[in-house]
DNA sequence: CGATCTATGACACTCTTTTGACACTTCTGC
DNA sequence: GCAGAAGTGTCAAAAGAGTGTCATAGATCG
């Protein structure tokens, strides 16, 4: 398991840091917003620490750019004493908690657990569904009413894609950046062919859609 | 996140450029209204920092300008210490805060922070309503009493400017800056057959229009 | 290798946007 | 009031952008 941590004062990000290892977490220290960022998406950590105030890239906003891409991970907010936390922004933001400072080692171990525990209730139920298909991503596997699907990682990661944005839409750059990669840039039709072959697949009729919908101009959506 | 500063005195315009740029912002430099105007236009900043008293285009008449195409854009203003703020004009233009010289760091940057926040708490929640029809911006959607209406970006950006400006009307120039942009001088009736199609779509009867009114000579209305 | 998965270019197709023509309404000066 | 001007609504058709589909070639991994 590993946690991000970020926070703008050295001596507070390290504390947090040595309790969270101590814990047999792997902990990620992260300065500022910027690299906080950087770091999620390079490390994929399953869970996010933000302090609040920080220079550049706030916590706020760092949470913001991550529920866009990912709706799933745990966020928790910590803030100084003397400012109040705006928890109705932050929860607005997709936030699972908030911590306040001065806390104490327990506390802090024992919300992120609670996070940690939320989370993984929820991946542990293994599958999602999308309209009447069940997809098994760990099994590589999709199910309507008994028949089996066999699945490529690639149009496991689009189909959990597509569920964690359900009901709106997600863009093509975003499809690349969360399937394919940051550093991708594909120049002719790679993903529609993607989508082409996936509808094939998990439709029960490719002609009409009902899990891949098209959105002109931005790319596509279920539900 | 890009900041625009208009501040006439040049070693203050710099101080708070290099405060803000410290930060992570990108800052926008602007010696004159004049200039605050054009560079809003051009590079469309996240918020503007405009100080009162200015030669020629002053403060109050940024704001009223820059109000009269975009009602959501956050904007601070500056004042130095011996000159009273004129809180209510400056209210009545729709600004969000007031800074009194001399001013910390630390001040200018919690007000832009709290400006921004609440700038993007506007932002997050995600649709508006035209009379009875909901929009859904991200989604590319419009809802009416369960019926969803699909939409363009462009009709997405018309109906925002609408609802942007409700209660007052939106000059067919206006539109065309919005929602084209500021180079592009359509030579027939463009504007006119998006209207058209658009009051196809969204209008309950568009023979009798109730969201898109024509306001003859000037352009069109909502509410 | 050999099977599977992925990437690419060509082409067809659909939807959006632009344009010109014309009808209709409202305004203006007489 | 009336004629002409200006402004807007409507339609059909062309131009442009964005996607779907297919055939085929390359990559990857046991």
């Amino acid at each position: 398991m590993t946690i991000l941590i970020a926070e703008d004062d050295p001596l507070t990000l390290d504390a947090l840091a040595t309790c969270i290892e101590s814990d047999g977490f792997t902990a990620l220290r992260a300065p500022d917003g910027r690299e906080a960022i950087n770091l999620w998406r390079t490390e994929k950590p399953d869970l996010l620490c933000l302090d609040i105030m920080m220079p550049g890239v706030d916590g706020y906003e760092v949470c913001r750019r991550v529920r866009a891409s990912d709706r799933e991970i745990p966020i928790l907010f910590l803030s100084a004493k003397s400012q109040e936390i705006d928890v109705v922004v932050g929860l607005d933001l997709g936030a699972d908690d908030f911590i306040r400072k001065p806390f104490t080692r327990s506390e802090v171990m024992a919300r992120i657990r609670a996070a940690l525990r939320r989370s993984a209730a929820k991946d542990a139920s293994d599958h999602f569904r999308l309209d009447d298909l069940t997809v098994r991503p760990r099994a590589l596997l999709a199910e309507r009413d008994g028949t089996t699907i066999e699945l490529t990682p690639r149009e496991v990661s689009m189909l959990r894609l597509l569920y964690q944005h359900r009901g709106e839409p997600v863009s093509r750059d975003a499809f690349l950046d969360a399937c394919w990669g940051l550093d991708y840039f594909p120049d002719s039709r790679t993903l529609d062919q993607h989508i082409f072959l996936l509808r094939k697949k998990v439709e029960a009729n490719p002609a009409q859609p009902r899990i891949i919908l098209t959105v002109r101009a931005i790319g596509y959506r279920f539900g």
